[in-house]
DNA sequence: GTATACAGTTAAGCTCGCTTAACTAAAAAG
DNA sequence: CTTTTTAGTTAAGCGAGCTTAACTGTATAC
């Protein structure tokens, strides 16, 4: 606890060029494939979560549950979702990303890890040590607070 | 250069972590001020840049001067931003948030920064000053290569 | 077994962001 | 000085996302 205000000021610096950064490229990434932004929402979230209900999108991203159904429906359509039924809950379906639509996801992901890649192409085999380990501190550190809050 | 792998590994855990995260805040803080995205996206950009003409924000974008144009106006109407004529060229203006519109983006800013505080909150003070470091690293080599291409 | 709650769908209607097209006014080019 | 570019505005119209309301089918409560 002997220097937080450097830290935060790291934080903050660091977030301001980084998100700067990032929102940007997502948003060029998106309007790219033709896909909107709630729709691409969607794609990332399946592709965290691996599978998950209709109801689950709806409170994820405070929409009511016809917004949802219609936006998966586009996505099915589109070929990027498939849906089927939950066997252990008739009413419920389950979502989850097409081959295409992981790999629609992937090329997104890709494509941001691309910058950062070459930010850290510059650096020294010192200072990639140092900064890979202050990276998975932090990682670990954000996880853990995650599951204690039960976010995912 | 002798582990490439390491740190490109950390990178991406990292930015898993970190922008499905602050994806999900934002679009809540967005919501949350009764403003659309694009319009949001404006007010962060104006912050960044200080001052800007519809032009830019037309070309950052990607939409149309008509697009680019009511977007402003609605910000205007809402009080957010502020619109001068240009003194050196007469058909360009002036963009700038005003105080509104910096307080609300600076809280915007704020409530983004409260995660990562809570996250570093319960790191040791060694590796702190570890992450600290290493983001500087990060900041000054994004930066430098931000402005080696002409970026902003 | 009936009543209630829940998961999802469908339709009507609204708002919003976006585009094109037509226009004004000022700067730059010739 | 005339022509052409550039910066921005306005209007009409389209498509997307969202909401509410009405509805189907399934699970849960009592």
């Amino acid at each position: 606890m002997t220097k937080p205000v450097q830290i935060n000021q790291s934080l903050r610096a660091w977030m301001d060029v980084f998100m700067h950064r990032s929102m940007r490229g997502w948003n060029q990434f998106a309007k790219s494939t033709g896909l909107s932004m709630p729709q691409f929402s969607i794609l990332m979230q399946l592709h965290y979560k691996g599978v998950c209900g209709l109801s689950e999108i709806s409170e994820r991203f405070d929409v009511s549950a016809a917004a949802a159904s219609q936006l998966a429906e586009k996505l099915v359509q589109s070929g990027y979702l498939e849906r089927a039924e939950d066997p252990s809950d008739r009413r419920a379906k389950l979502l989850r990303l097409s081959s295409s639509g992981e790999k629609l996801v992937s090329e997104g992901i890709q494509e941001r890890y691309r910058w950062m890649d070459e930010v850290t192409s510059k650096l020294s085999t010192e200072d990639s040590a140092k900064v890979a380990e202050a990276l998975n501190i932090l990682t670990n550190a954000a996880r853990e607070m995650d599951t204690r809050k039960g976010n995912t």
